[in-house]
DNA sequence: CGTCTTTGACCCGCGC
DNA sequence: GCGCGGGTCAAAGACG
């Protein structure tokens, strides 16, 4: 991890907007400046993303969930996972067997309180390329699962923050459509600074070259060494010290979607996808900042 | 020995 | 009601 630089050196290629674009800015944004990017090269545009906003945008509101396919592999509850057998089918209902007489209640009141009803938390996600899965973001995370994406050959891994007072969770998986892309999925709020001991700041996203963010979403291009996103809680402020560095507009990261009202007025006033796409098409939009209340009714 | 990952089982929501 | 798929648990193993 680079050193930590304060605020106020780093470089952002557009002083003038002190750290973040209004929606009329992004307008204006040097389309040549984009196309220094893999990600947002017209070349790789799929032009039913830009002939259909908004079937588009029905994408949007379903991701991250998995989309219901109607192929469907030639796999049975979890007997085959990515083509392969896992266990004869006699070993795994000894072990169900044996499982299922260490379970106590306590454990199922457990998992049942513990479970919170769907889409409870906002969620925050972003693609990063990156040939690592689990980027490096300033904070200490556990995983706790693991599992084979529908139609994908690339699992999805769940991490919890280690903090024991801080139940933000993340998600990495691969893009299915580019296995070079990692999707990271944020949800809820840290309750506590990074660990590094930079109150209230923290790496993120991980390797950075190219941010965008279109109100639903962040989009990231990564280098292989990280460089450091920095930001400030309420402030409104974006700083990425990358010098070809770019940013959209305002971007908080999960642990400040709910607090910073302006920020969430931003994010209702620039979710318009066909504007978005005008301004910076390529084919990874399908991403979106899912079921956040916050961004669909701002106070 | 503490921390983290792996991984099969389990729980639950949801669509049919 | 049933089956599927996503999300979570927790024991076991790996690792430093």
């Amino acid at each position: 991890m680079e050193e930590v630089a304060a605020a106020d050196s780093l470089r952002f290629p557009f002083p003038e907007h002190k750290g973040y674009l209004g929606f009329m800015e992004m307008l204006d944004v040097d389309q040549e400046f984009l196309s220094q990017f893999d990600v947002f090269s017209t070349s790789s545009l799929s032009s039913s993303l830009i002939s259909n906003p908004i079937e588009n945008l029905e994408i949007w509101n379903q991701w991250p969930t998995t989309p219901n396919y109607s192929s469907s592999i030639s796999s049975t509850s979890s007997e085959i996972v990515n083509d392969e057998v896992i266990e004869p089918k006699l070993e795994r209902e000894k072990k169900q067997h044996s499982r299922q007489t260490l379970k106590t209640d306590k454990q199922s009141k457990t998992r049942k309180t513990s479970r919170k009803k769907k889409d409870q938390e906002p969620r925050f996600a972003f693609m990063t390329k990156s040939e690592v899965d689990h980027l490096e973001d300033g904070y200490r995370w556990r995983k706790y699962g693991q599992k084979a994406v529908k139609n994908s050959p690339y699992p999805r891994s769940y991490y919890r923050c280690t903090n024991v007072a801080c139940n933000v969770k993340k998600r990495v998986e691969r893009y299915l459509k580019d296995s070079s892309i990692v999707v990271t999925t944020y949800e809820g709020q840290h309750t506590h600074s990074s660990p590094n001991n930079m109150a209230r700041t923290t790496f993120f996203p991980p390797p950075i070259s190219t941010a965008l963010y279109n109100g639903s979403a962040m989009f990231t291009t990564a280098t292989t060494t990280p460089s450091l996103f920095h930001y400030q809680n309420g402030h409104n402020s974006n700083f990425i010290n990358h010098p070809k560095s770019f940013v959209a507009s305002s971007f908080h990261p999960p642990c400040d979607v709910a607090s910073s009202n302006h920020a969430n007025q931003f994010f209702a006033a620039t979710i318009n996808h066909r504007l978005f796409q005008d301004i910076a098409p390529f084919q990874y939009n399908e991403l979106a900042w899912r079921d956040c209340s916050i961004s669909q009714n701002p106070t």
